[in-house]
DNA sequence: TAGATTGTTAATCGATTAACAATC
DNA sequence: TAGATTGTTAATCGATTAACAATC
């Protein structure tokens, strides 16, 4: 595969949805589908599609379409889920309760493996499985499970602070539900995933 | 203010943003700000947030930089956020209680004015100060609340139905965490905060 | 006045879409 | 073969950034 292009980050936010969208087809046992359909379906141009996916190889039958098994398997692996991906979840409150619970990442190999609160109160509960810890222990949890990704499920006041321990004990990528903007080195992903700011942009919208 | 440039998503994305950081500044009583402390302060280029938002008034004062009050009120009115928003919340499960209780969005002149569930066992159970309502009652409350705003946290498989139904009762706008695509016509927006989706891209950047 | 900073234009960069030869 | 659909190139569209005159 591989053809080392630069991939764009539109192009990365774009796999997850095709991905989704396959395994849907899988369950349903669809073999085959065209990049036309596919756009039909995701509302995305299908030479958005066709050029997204070509990036990486040539998944594609000329006059066929795409192997539903076969491009299922190839966007797994550009997108690391090939094995195991496991999370640590910082901030236990409700929306951290709530993400730790919807575990529908399992089926996509992802996988909340670590909990963490500040609050003594909190250490020792059960959620998900999982006791949740006091932050102390967070470095040497996320050294010793070799965790990646983290959830900062946690108030603004505390994002810059949790967010540099984080990235000190080896976190390479996050998902910020905190309502502010962290400061990170290059090499660590954000996404923001702040719900206030993103319904106040779909307000701009009204009328 | 509006010079009728048409103005792109992505600088409608950015204005929640900027807005959250003057919002500090008045409340640390800062009175003016420069695009380049901004933009330090955010992660986006100087130039950028002048050119946002020159496209909607000439906000600032050349030499000084911009009085904070003054673009806090403007960016509000912008966003349509100086009087009340009123958003309904469809799926009571752990995620919409998180999102119900989690109310910063007061503050910023949001408010969630109905929640809604299909689960009968749930009807009439209180969350946030409001009851949970069977979907049968969605139309009239929509309407009769003069509500344009959505949250929907349900499952996939409910999603294009509820869809439906909030558009046909009037609604504009839609913040999606179910995890699928949904069809919309072109005036109704969607925004998408599918946590499954946005954690597998994060995935992509390791190693 | 000198220094700072805006608003805006022009240059650059990147992403989307249309079109079509190649080919199943 | 005829019809369908990919992979890819070229054209278009849009967004970001640099640069600087205007001016506080």
């Amino acid at each position: 595969m591989a053809k080392h292009e630069k991939i764009s980050e539109a192009v990365v936010r774009r796999l997850p949805i095709y991905l989704r969208y396959l395994s849907y087809l899988q369950q349903v046992n669809v073999t085959t589908v065209s990049s036309q359909q596919m756009g039909m379906n995701l509302d995305v141009n299908p030479a958005q599609i066709r050029k997204d996916l070509a990036a990486f190889g040539d998944f594609g039958k000329k006059g066929i379409g795409y192997d539903v098994n076969y491009l299922v398997e190839n966007i797994r692996q550009i997108l690391k889920l090939t094995e195991e991906v496991r999370v640590v979840l910082v901030g236990a409150g409700h929306l951290g309760h709530a993400i730790s619970n919807y575990n529908a990442y399992m089926k996509d190999n992802m996988r909340i493996a670590a909990i963490f609160d500040s609050d003594p109160q909190k250490w020792g509960k059960e959620v998900a499985g999982l006791q949740i810890q006091p932050m102390e222990e967070m470095a040497e949890t996320i050294q010793a499970k070799n965790i990646k990704l983290a959830i900062m499920t946690i108030p603004a006041t505390a994002a810059q602070t949790v967010c540099d321990q984080l990235i000190q004990a080896g976190i390479k990528g996050i998902l910020n539900f905190a309502p502010t903007t962290i400061r990170v080195p290059k090499d660590v992903r954000v996404h923001y995933a702040d719900v206030t700011s993103n319904l106040q942009s779909l307000a701009y919208y009204l009328t």
